[in-house]
DNA sequence: ACAACAGTATACCATTCGGTATAATACATT
DNA sequence: AATGTATTATACCGAATGGTATACTGTTGT
């Protein structure tokens, strides 16, 4: 791997365990086995670093989820796969994962929480974007879409850090209920 | 207010806007307005001066949630108390709960999720205690209490998530919804 | 009146912070 | 072979970091 890819790499692993702030540059070019001006050179600042890092990872969770967000009419069929494609990705890159989550709940006015936003909100827009096209056969969704999103997205973000913390398998079971504990909350 | 008082308050401020590590000595005793061996005489580090807070806060919240906890028989009244109580202090006190939950969901070899473990733990052992006694009535939840706690700790500290950052009001209606849907997936 | 004490300020410590000026490589193009 | 460009290292910057040694207050108990 080039020295680009090792910075990004060895970012990720520091950032993940030990958060954004808490890890100086000095620590990340060591771990990568290069020198301060090559990070600077890639990366211009240490906030340029982690939005490389954003855009790499983010990007790729993003294709998958827009991909199962594909909506064909059946509402409860459709959360599933979101939901499946979320614990998928979360398994496999459970290090960006676990930096994600810890971004997002970061305090609202740090550096990390800004740079994380506008993936975020990418992700709801998706999910809205799901109720919105059911609304037109389930009337009672319309108007709450954004609601809707934010609290799906929140309940498999919670289950997600469950996991992340070893209190929680990700299975089968755990799709079917979120989804159809979602849906009791929206007909109940 | 003391200078210790004044300390504790201003950290706590600056602290949930932007995170303990952004977050310099400096810049909390000149908040503060006194200087540095000041707050080194009352708390010895910085990390003395976060565990301070916490156990003041915290402490005040974990009697709050032990006292909503008592259980008289009927689970779901329980865990809409539970659930009451929790919304009650995180619009009171939303300074320490912000924090709080960004404490949580920091890095897991992070100083600051460290420094909250143990409250987090005693939150989930109230929890726990809950599921236990309610399982003498209700079998198909013995032996899941511990999942069952962290998984209504880590819905509720979403919805507070959501609502901290103005995406979700906390009234009766979602209490009712919470629990609800917790219970429909414990029986379903 | 005096001693003991908690509390506070001045001034400082070594280290680390994010970031950079300069120069030496390496490599492809001409 | 010469030249330009991308990449990398040495060595450094000022500022901020967490933390402290020392001395000076004010109060309190004797």
């Amino acid at each position: 791997m080039d020295n680009r890819g090792q910075l990004l790499d060895c970012a990720l692993s520091l950032f993940s365990q030990r958060g954004y702030d808490a890890v100086g540059v000095q620590e990340v070019v060591e771990a990568a086995g290069v020198t301060k001006p090559t990070l600077y050179h890639y990366f211009g600042s240490k906030r340029g670093l982690l939005e490389a890092l954003l855009k790499q990872e983010a990007g790729k969770l993003l294709a998958v989820i827009a991909e199962s967000a594909k909506y064909h009419g059946d509402l409860v069929l459709t959360l599933e796969n979101i939901t499946r494609a979320f614990f998928q990705v979360a398994k496999e890159t459970s290090r960006y994962y676990r930096m994600q989550v810890t971004l997002f709940f970061s305090p609202p006015e740090s550096e990390a929480n800004q740079a994380i936003q506008p993936y975020m909100r990418q992700q709801a827009e998706i999910l809205e974007n799901v109720f919105i096209k059911a609304s037109e056969e389930h009337g009672n969704l319309s108007g709450r879409h954004q609601r809707y999103a934010a609290g799906f997205l929140g309940e498999i973000n919670a289950v997600i850090g469950l996991n992340l913390n070893n209190k929680l398998d990700l299975t089968g079971e755990v799709v079917y209920q979120i989804v159809h504990q979602f849906m009791h909350g929206i007909f109940s």
